[in-house]
DNA sequence: ATGGCGCGTCAAACGCGA
């Protein structure tokens, strides 16, 4: 079973290149990330004429994430518990059963956090502990889960083309490294690292200054695998490919295959 | 050396991203 996720910047504007990808890679669950739309426009029928079923958590103009799946959906949560005025669209979690038994998918577009020194920083910090303990409260139900999105953060120096240039950057505070770090001490799996070690495994090029040609990127994209799911991991992978599609997101998608 | 884009909202710049 491959799960995937991608940033698409704009269901909108990405819904041919989001059809195409999925018409060729032909994933059995996609997790979206910044949709932009409000549930009402997301293009869901499209993706149904091409066997997914759709859930979708969307807001006005911003964020708004999504899960597509081939298999049907037992259950969808479209809020990450521990704060009820939060209105940011940023989580989607639904379950799906499989041949294995039962597989639960999130999909996460974590804050960005910039600039450091406002509000925005602070809950980017927030939202991730909100993340961390939900994780854990999910971790002793030891099952099968998998946390795919955006998470804003850039885990270590290999996981940049230029480190350096990222050091007054949320992404890459010793913060947000740690909350990131956190996940994985506590058990999770980053399985696109484990699969692919060394560097140069990116997910997200700039728009600006060709950071695409000079391969100036860095992985931000992730999914992270409870024991239960890393158990069952074949491989993983990012489809860099598609940065080079005619109007491409800046994000790309990333994968694993699973043996469920 | 520096800066270089794109999306959505709305109908001209602006917020936002990373």
């Amino acid at each position: 079973m491959k799960v995937a996720t991608w940033n698409i910047n704009g269901v909108k504007a990405r819904i041919e290149s989001a059809l195409t990808y999925l018409r060729q890679e032909n994933p059995d669950v996609i997790c979206f990330q910044e949709i932009k739309s409000v549930d009402e426009n997301f293009p869901a029928g499209a993706f149904e004429e091409i066997g997914y079923n759709v859930a979708v958590h969307g807001q006005k103009g911003f964020n708004g994430v999504a899960i597509l799946s081939k298999l049907p959906f037992d259950d969808v949560t479209q809020r990450l518990p521990g704060a009820d005025d939060d209105e940011q669209a940023r989580y989607i979690e639904a379950v799906i059963s499989v041949p294995a038994g039962a597989l639960k998918v999130i999909s996460i577009y974590a804050p960005n956090g910039n600039p450091l020194g406002t509000e925005k920083f602070s809950y980017k910090l927030a939202w991730l502990k909100r993340l961390e303990q939900h994780a854990r409260k999910l971790l002793a139900e030891e099952a099968a889960f998998v946390i795919a999105g955006d998470y804003n953060i850039i885990p270590e120096p290999v996981d940049a083309k230029r480190p350096a240039a990222w050091t007054e950057d949320a992404l890459f505070q010793p913060e947000s490294r740690a909350a990131y770090r956190r996940l994985l001490n506590e058990g999770l799996t980053d399985a696109v690292r484990l699969c692919h070690p060394g560097p140069g495994i990116y997910t997200f090029w700039d728009y600006q200054a060709g950071a695409f040609q000079k391969d100036d990127g860095i992985r931000i994209d992730h999914l992270l695998l409870s024991p239960q799911a890393a158990d069952r991991l074949k491989t993983a992978g990012v489809d860099r490919f598609t940065r080079g599609w005619e109007k491409p997101s800046d994000h790309v998608p990333v994968w694993v295959e699973l043996d469920l």
